[in-house]
DNA sequence: GGCAGATAGTTAGGTGGCTAACGACAATTG
DNA sequence: CAATTGTCGTTAGCCACCTAACTATCTGCC
């Protein structure tokens, strides 16, 4: 996707050599920062490319998941909102917009007027949505269990406790993470 | 950034009820994957949204950056092109292109004809990207160590050794890592 | 009832990512 | 030398992401 700062990262000694130039250069949390960013983007393209074969982006990809989500389950389960669906899929509700937009013109989607709200609408999946998930879904899969085939069970326990840490921390720092101010201030008190 | 399909990760409970469904979902597999792209994702937005806070974009920091070390450590290098830039940050020509225009048109860098092949441009920081970089840096700097915080070295070091092996697989599965056919037909097998 | 404030969806404008195709030029090869 | 082949930068068009502002509607409080 879009967030590869550099394709061959810096060599560990780069960074210690910086970091007597920069006091707030902290090396081994820059390389994990680094290859964290660069797993992800390498690991995201690689189920991007399939998904492409399939003319559908990541973006609409998880909207027809969650849409597919919400009505699984036996329960009958009311329509989503696009609303609901921007909180689910973690864009804007005018990305959202955007997004139901080309899959409604491309066949994937209704947009239906909430008899309750009128303010509201429900955005449902269409046959050819389902039909759609049915085909690509396998491959999406073995493409993600491919992924992960280096890795052993334990390796791979292991990496989910660590990554949840980093994304528990983000959540402190980032501003949607609520603290506002404190986490940003105690970071930049030295800047 | 944009490249997170679930706000909430499914349980893995879930994983494990849809692994019944689908023979090829590998629930582990599934979860590292999620936690992957959602804490590369959270880990990205904490340093956008800082760099934000300047006025500048992921996409030109990576510019100014690989200018920067490009003019340092003493050695006297050549100007960077246009598609040396787009190779070491990972986009296309293209998409250099209108990252040197937002760039120049914001007075960070300036564009100059090669003098020794008439199709080839320079790109060159000016006093102002410098002086940019020199007052974000820090705070850069100080976001990734705040991140890492949670860490260990030692698990710093495992975590990268982890990182290191899903993007050398990506590399062997994705259609830039050369390999072409092969894995796609190995993936593909069942399906 | 009536008005203030919150909420849903959209629109407008900007950015950055991609592919495909181009013109200009360089390098290779006959 | 001429022709082919390849490379560089750009352009055009698409998509998805954002923020800010708008309209319509609902909610709650006087």
């Amino acid at each position: 996707m879009p967030l590869l700062m550099l394709k061959d990262l810096p060599r560990y000694e780069c960074l210690l050599e910086a970091a007597r130039e920069f006091p707030d250069l902290d090396p081994s949390a820059t390389e994990v920062f680094l290859h964290l960013l660069r797993a992800g983007d390498e690991a995201f393209r690689v189920v991007e490319s399939h998904l492409a074969q399939h003319d559908i982006t990541q973006g609409r990809f998880g909207v027809l998941m969650a849409l597919w989500g919400n009505d699984r389950g036996g329960e009958v389960r009311p329509p989503l909102s696009p609303a609901t669906l921007a909180e689910r899929t973690g864009v804007t509700r005018a990305t959202m917009t955007g997004l139901i937009d080309t899959l409604e013109r491309d066949g994937l989607v209704r947009r239906e007027p909430d008899p309750a709200d009128r303010r509201m609408m429900t955005v449902k999946p269409t046959r050819q949505a389902v039909a759609l998930l049915t085909r690509i879904l396998p491959g999406h899969f073995q493409r993600m269990a491919a992924l992960m085939l280096p890795l052993t069970e334990s390796e791979r326990e292991v990496l989910v406790s660590l990554l949840q840490k980093i994304a528990n921390q983000a959540s402190t720092l980032s501003p949607t993470g609520d603290g506002s101010a404190a986490p940003t201030a105690e970071v930049a008190a030295r800047g």
